[in-house]
DNA sequence: CAAACAATTCAAATATTTTTGAAATATATC
DNA sequence: GATATATTTCAAAAATATTTGAATTGTTTG
């Protein structure tokens, strides 16, 4: 006589080890679990904030901004990478709401958002750093 | 006469914004900002570790391990990917630190890390998780 | 022990991101 | 007004990451 089981695992799935089939008895079977989860195309947001702090040049910009806020020139200077290179990096970090700029006449002057102190975990704020 | 100025800007560097200069001089000019600042490569650790989470397909896999500890097959039901698919992106995540798999004769179980929850950001304890 | 299973590994193909360098835009200075 | 400056934009090249599918490894089952 066959068990019926409502944590039965999805058709195609033959053995699943012993523990996980406790597991999906506690949490009320497979499909309980799959539709509680949110669809792939909810996490493109968020992936794309973790995607924005996930090279060391960008993060060496946030760094910087931490201290203070900063025109491209002196960016520049301090990450030894070109025009247009830096562009492209900020451009990525703006976009993910991490940093914003102003314009100055032909100036523009960078400065991180609470979002980005956040996100790199430094949100003791250091209150000398002027906001925009 | 010409003045000189302690928070000089890097040579090179003709002109900057008048706010900049106003932030030079607060901060102790672009040099004692950029001695602070750490080396390039003190940062790819941390950007590893974004790098892990900026890809939706895995944010998904987190928040299934995050709901129950599961073994690939279960994943690949709830994921809907291939094999090898699944196995590139667990290894990922692994390396980053943000799950841990244990052997269970021919099974393996996936579960995620305490930095794991912390790094999405669901440091709420579910208690019920077995944690391995 | 042969066939089935769970899962990984590998190499090639594909896709995406980053870098580079030239051109463009807009403002400031001589 | 011509030249210099600050900065971006663009397209091509280079570098990385992801996907795919076949081969591999180890384990279980008949």
């Amino acid at each position: 006589m066959e068990e019926i089981y409502t944590y039965r695992p999805a058709a195609g799935i033959k053995n699943i080890p012993p523990e996980m089939d406790a597991v999906l008895k506690s949490k009320g079977g497979l499909r309980t679990i799959t539709d509680r989860l949110p669809e792939l195309s909810s996490y493109d947001d968020e992936a794309e904030k973790f995607k924005a702090l996930s090279a060391p040049v960008r993060l060496q910009i946030m760094h910087a901004l931490l201290v203070a806020d900063l025109c491209p020139l002196l960016l520049k200077d301090i990450t030894k990478m070109s025009d247009s290179k830096l562009s492209y990096h900020l451009d990525i970090l703006e976009s993910a709401g991490f940093i914003v700029h102003t314009q100055r006449q032909k100036w523009r002057i960078y400065a991180i958002t609470l979002e980005g102190r956040k996100a790199i975990g430094h949100l003791r704020q250091t209150s000398e750093i002027p906001m925009i």
